[in-house]
RNA sequence: GGCGCUAUCGUCUAGGGGUUAGGACGGAAGAUUCUCAAUCUUCAAACCCGGGUUCGAUUCCCGGUAGCGCUACCA
C-alpha cells in the first residue's frame, strides 16, 4: 500500500497530535488528523525512516464520500471530511486492532459483519481499508444497542448481562433466544411471539431488524421463561433445578426439626422421586429456576410460631372467622386417626376441611387462608390436594 | 464541540398518505379453581415538537429537541 500511495509514513509525535486535536476542538472543528505527513515525498519519507526516525503508517482516506450498505440501516454515507487517516501500523511496529480484524475477516472470507452499532462510526475506515487492499467489502449489519430500564447502555450494574448470568439464574436457553430475537425484530404481521430455535432459523431476517435502541425488559423474559418451563419435560426441569438445592443439603434438611422428611427420605427407596414431585408441583409458579428453593421452603422448613408471628399473615389472622376456623381445624386434625399415624390422605383432609367449613360458616379465602397458614406457614401456595399431607 | 444513529402505548413492537393505529409484556377489572399462580374475558394506555409537500399527514421532506454512540500510535 505504501508503494501504491494508498498509505503513507507519518512522523508526527504524540504531542503534536494532541495539540492539533485540542486546537481543532477549541475552534469547533472536527478533531481529525490534519494530513500533515501526506505531502511528504515518499523517497524522503523512506530516508527518514531509514535513519530510524520513529514513524507510523497511516491509511490514506480517499478524497470522496465513503459509502457502504448496511442491512439494518440501509445506505450509509460518510463525508471524507470527517474521517481521519487512521494509523494501521504503530511506530512500535504493532498493528492496530481495528484494521487487523479487517485482514482477518477478509482472509476468512467473512461475508457478513454483524455487530453493535457502536461500530458504525468506524466502519468507513474499515471500508476504506478493504478498498485500498482491493478486497471485496462484506455486508454489514449494525444492530442497535440494548439499554437498561434507565435507558442507559446495558452494563453490569443492570444485573445479568452475560449468558452465564442468565443460565445461573435459571433462565432456559430457549427463553433467552426467543426473547433476544424479539428485541429489535418482529415477524411479518408482528403478532407472533413464541419461536423455537428452528423456527427462528426459518423466520428471522436481518432485513426486519429495527435500527432503534431497545430497552431490556426482564418481565417479558420471565414470561417467556415461565412458558418454556411449563413446556419442558419434568425430568429436564428437575435435572436443571438440582444444583440450586445442593447448597441447602447439610443445611436446613439436617436440622432436628426436619425429622419427618429425613426419615421419610431414608425410608424411601427413591428420594429423587419425592424431590421430583416437589419440583413438578412448584416449577410452574416461578419466573426462574433459582427461585425454587425458596418456594420449596414451605415443605422443607416449617415453623408454626414464625408463621403465626409473620407480618404477612397478620391480616388473615385478624379476620373474624379465623379463630373459629382454626379451633375446629386443629381439634379435628388432632382427633383424626389417620393424621395421628401420619397417613393422612387428601380425601380425609378434604373431609375435615368440609366439616370445618360447615361448622364455622367460613368459605373461600376465609376458610383456606387460615388453614394454609397453620399447615404451610404461608397463606398461599399450591393446591392442598397436591401437597403431601402433613400431620402435626 | 464535531459527526453519526435513533424516535408508535410504561416496555418490546406491527403498520403505513385517508385505519376504530394491531399484537405482546406489564397494569387494572371480572370469570374460574380451596388461596396464590395459571387460564379465559374485558378495560386503560402511543404516532416527540415545529414547519413544509399534499385535498389529506402518525406515515414523505426539512429543522428542532431528546436519547444513544463514535470521535486514540485502546481492544
Amino acid at each position: 500500500m505504501l508503494d501504491e500511495q494508498k498509505a503513507y509514513l507519518c512522523f508526527c509525535t504524540e504531542e503534536d497530535l494532541q495539540k492539533e486535536r485540542a486546537r481543532a476542538t477549541a475552534e469547533h472543528r472536527q478533531p481529525i488528523y490534519s494530513g500533515k505527513c501526506r505531502a511528504i515525498d515518499p523517497a524522503e519519507a523512506q530516508r527518514r525512516r531509514a535513519s530510524s526516525e520513529p514513524c507510523a503508517i497511516r491509511l490514506r482516506i480517499p478524497e470522496r464520500p465513503i459509502r457502504f450498505h448496511d442491512i439494518v440501516h440501509g445506505a450509509v454515507e460518510f463525508s471524507n471530511e470527517v474521517v481521519s487517516d487512521p494509523i494501521i501500523l504503530r511506530s512500535s511496529g504493532m498493528p492496530v486492532y481495528n484494521y487487523v480484524v479487517v485482514i482477518d475477516d477478509a482472509l476468512m472470507k467473512i461475508s457478513h459483519v454483524i455487530r453493535g452499532d457502536d461500530h458504525l462510526s468506524n466502519t468507513p475506515k474499515q471500508v476504506a481499508l478493504y478498498e485500498a487492499l482491493g478486497w471485496p467489502v462484506p455486508e454489514f449489519a449494525h444492530l442497535s444497542t440494548i439499554l437498561g430500564a434507565d435507558r442507559e447502555r446495558l452494563s453490569k450494574r443492570h444485573g445479568a448481562t452475560s449468558i452465564a448470568n442468565f443460565r445461573d439464574m435459571g433462565v432456559l436457553p430457549e427463553a433467552l433466544d426467543n426473547y433476544l430475537a424479539l428485541l429489535g425484530w418482529a415477524p411479518t404481521g408482528g403478532t407472533r411471539e413464541i419461536f423455537s430455535m428452528p423456527e427462528l432459523v426459518k423466520e428471522f431476517s436481518l432485513q426486519r431488524v429495527t435500527p432503534s435502541p431497545a430497552v431490556f425488559d426482564m418481565e417479558k423474559l420471565y414470561w417467556l421463561n415461565r412458558h418454556y418451563i411449563k413446556e419442558s419435560p419434568p425430568q429436564r426441569i428437575q435435572k436443571l433445578t438440582l444444583p440450586y438445592f445442593l447448597p441447602l443439603l447439610g443445611g436446613p434438611l439436617s436440622q432436628p426439626q426436619q425429622e419427618t422428611e429425613k426419615s421419610d427420605s431414608s425410608e424411601s427407596p427413591d428420594v429423587y422421586k419425592w424431590f421430583a414431585s416437589v419440583i413438578q408441583l412448584l416449577a410452574p409458579s416461578v419466573d426462574r429456576l433459582d427461585q425454587l428453593p425458596e418456594k420449596a421452603s414451605l415443605i422443607f422448613n416449617y415453623d408454626a410460631k414464625a408463621a403465626l408471628a409473620s407480618p404477612d399473615n397478620a391480616e388473615v389472622l385478624g379476620w373474624q372467622n379465623t379463630d373459629a376456623v382454626l379451633a375446629r381445624f386443629t381439634f379435628k386434625i388432632l382427633e383424626d386417626e389417620l393424621a395421628r399415624e401420619g397417613k393422612l390422605t387428601p380425601e380425609q383432609f378434604k373431609k375435615i376441611v368440609n366439616e370445618v367449613k360447615a361448622e364455622s360458616g367460613a368459605k373461600g379465602k376465609e376458610l383456606f387462608h387460615p388453614i394454609r397458614i397453620v399447615v404451610t406457614g404461608s397463606h398461599s401456595g399450591p393446591e392442598f390436594d397436591k401437597l403431601k399431607a402433613r400431620a402435626k
